[in-house]
DNA sequence: CTGAAAGCGCTTACAG
DNA sequence: CTGAAAGCGCTTACAG
């Protein structure tokens, strides 16, 4: 059945992006040797199972696609023939003759975050339910590298696109959106563009958690985020000051502290507001990698410190005391925002809309704690 | 610019999976109408830039990939069609005629378990490192949903694919991968076909991690995992036997609980080995769930049980006591798979291996804890 | 330096 | 019930 000349290259791959160099391995150890014999490594295609079963193309595609019209002897021809071959259709021919692509784009953040494995297992439960695939990529919180990964997900003709912004200036997707992609961002606005937006409240969020401290006694609260370049950390600063406001408390530049959420920024930060002759007596966390880190930092400190975060971390139950926190509903995001991007395709959507899910404060006993003056 | 016939359906795309019905919306609010009016909705081609720059195909090819050989003047006119008709060159069909399609498929167990996180992130890293894009999905555990998935992606024509396998018979998989689909196997191991395979050291990481529960005095000790059909789980009871063995320890067969990972399950797994006239002084347990609902049932025991966990857990170090654990590079588990995909893709890969990553003890102090009784 | 023709593997529209 | 022809949007191989 092996061809000796069967190259495990598909035809014209030389400039594939894979090729580094010229393998020096002895012809008969190699992979390449497991592939079949016909037509210089490609797979068999409909054309080859039309001949093979002796019947005309169009039925090879009749029997494929389970459409009517075979008679029970043509049709068990033509399924010998697949079996035979191993032929499996080509659907990426199939959706360039067809127009769409049945496959949806995700652009997010970061992977590992455990806040976005949640959102992106809802989109894909969302977009599975609609018969399409997920392609996705991390933007690493860059926004030329989310531009890429967008405008090759388009490229690749994406119907829709979900996106986790990076950045703040969207307006090189106008052309894709008006060509018919369709588009929701989620956890953070679009910018400088008209479009379908799924959030949280962040900033009623934040304003909840900081008016909790508030009515346990606190006034000097801290708050550290991140980047304000990132809207959800400028919302959640707001909803800060707001709550800072309605009580009449008037905040002091040194209890604020945003910018990148690594453990070393993070922990300065909490390690300054700590210390000095009028310490805080609680801190509200941005997020939940701050969280994380301010955790760690109030664990060594002799005095007992009050904690909400933003976004709810495993475990945090299990703490002394417990980590209370101002949770969001990741998978209520991602699926929110993959039902309206079927609902544009779908053609049932009309107006750009802006979503904004309630956030919940989950009280459990590091937001409890009375000022340790 | 608009035509009043234009419709935001690509043509034919009739039969689209998303279709569920006429919209009774007024043309005037659709979406539709931000279509630009050529070819019914469709997007510019390379003929239409030719078209317009008054230039033959193949010259706005060779603009578009940055090809040699067209003078300035003409290389400008092209661009100015380019942009004039906002054309982005439909990379499915550029990929239907080169053959590779420069993207993999990765199939995993559930996107949410922090687990996955990393490992996905790594795969995805080295994708785009080699210029391929990533389409994903999740099995659910479900062995009929990992083969639908993964041939899904094949018919997709994806160059590749990592596995993280469900199911435990992969022979279904061996018309492709003669087809010349790049295939891996991470974290378990193929079932029935011969493949690249990257594991963690199950059964080491395990018989250590008893061990050194051994070490600090226990005998009796217990041993919580997944389902048996799980290899991972397998190999790590295993691991447990060894550990004991060793020893000279003779297990009790009430120590030994496999299973789901739900939280009731495991929950009431705990409870009946840590109850009765002889209940163990120490569990190990099998995964990153088990651990996370053990923790909780030994913070309501009133004896002090030991803990040593498989997989490593976030704040771990926080809790009291700090978890010991048999730690897994998640990170590295993914790096390693995706590298060796895209070493078979350029043809230096010859014989099917198994690669074993270690795994590393983590001592917190769960798992120093000395025997109660 | 430039372009017409053929082809990648399917589906569509049409004719028998 | 069945199939030949044209076309989806590109690239390849070739000729000027």
């Amino acid at each position: 059945m092996l061809d000796a000349t069967s190259s495990y290259k598909p035809t014209g791959s030389r400039s594939s992006p894979y090729e580094t160099g010229q393998s020096i391995v002895p012809e008969t150890t190699r992979r390449a040797d497991r592939l079949p014999g016909n037509r210089y490594g490609n797979r068999p295609t409909m054309k080859d199972v039309a001949a093979r079963a002796g019947v005309g193309l169009k039925t090879v595609s009749r029997v494929v696609n389970g459409e009517p019209g075979v008679t029970p002897d043509t049709e068990r021809r033509v399924q010998e023939a697949i079996e035979a071959l191993g032929f499996r259709r080509n659907d990426s021919a199939r959706v360039l003759r067809k127009g769409r692509t049945a496959s949806i784009g995700l652009v997010l953040e970061d992977l590992a975050d455990p806040f976005y494995g949640p959102l992106s297992r809802a989109v894909e439960e969302v977009a599975r339910a609609h018969g399409a695939l997920l392609i996705n990529g991390s933007s690493a919180e860059d926004p030329d590298r989310e531009q890429e990964l967008a405008l090759a997900l388009c490229a690749r003709r994406v119907d829709g696109l979900v996106v986790i912004p990076a950045g703040d200036d969207h307006r090189y997707l106008e052309p894709e959106i008006r060509a018919g992609v369709a588009t929701v961002f989620v956890d953070r606005p679009a910018g400088r563009i008209d479009a379908d937006v799924v959030l949280s409240d962040n900033y009623g969020g934040a304003r909840d958690g900081v008016a909790h401290l508030i009515a346990h006694g606190h006034r000097r609260i801290g708050f550290i985020g991140d980047m304000p370049r990132i809207h959800t950390a400028a919302e959640r600063l707001r909803g800060y000051r707001a709550a800072m406001r309605d009580a009449g408390i008037t905040v002091e530049e040194r209890w604020m502290s945003l910018g990148a959420t690594n453990p070393e920024r993070v922990r300065r930060a909490a390690q300054e507001m700590l210390s000095g002759p009028d310490p805080v007596t609680a801190v509200f966390t941005g997020n939940n990698r701050v969280t994380v880190t301010v955790i760690r930092v109030l664990a060594e400190q002799t005095r007992r410190v009050a904690l909400v975060g933003f976004d709810d971390i495993e475990l945090a139950d299990l703490l002394q005391p417990g980590v209370t926190v101002v949770a969001q509903d990741a998978a209520a995001l991602g699926r929110t925002a993959a039902e309206r991007l079927f609902r544009q395709l779908d053609g049932t959507l009309l107006v750009p809309e802006r979503i904004e899910l309630p956030t919940r404060l989950v009280t459990r006993g590091s937001g409890e704690l009375p000022p340790a003056d």
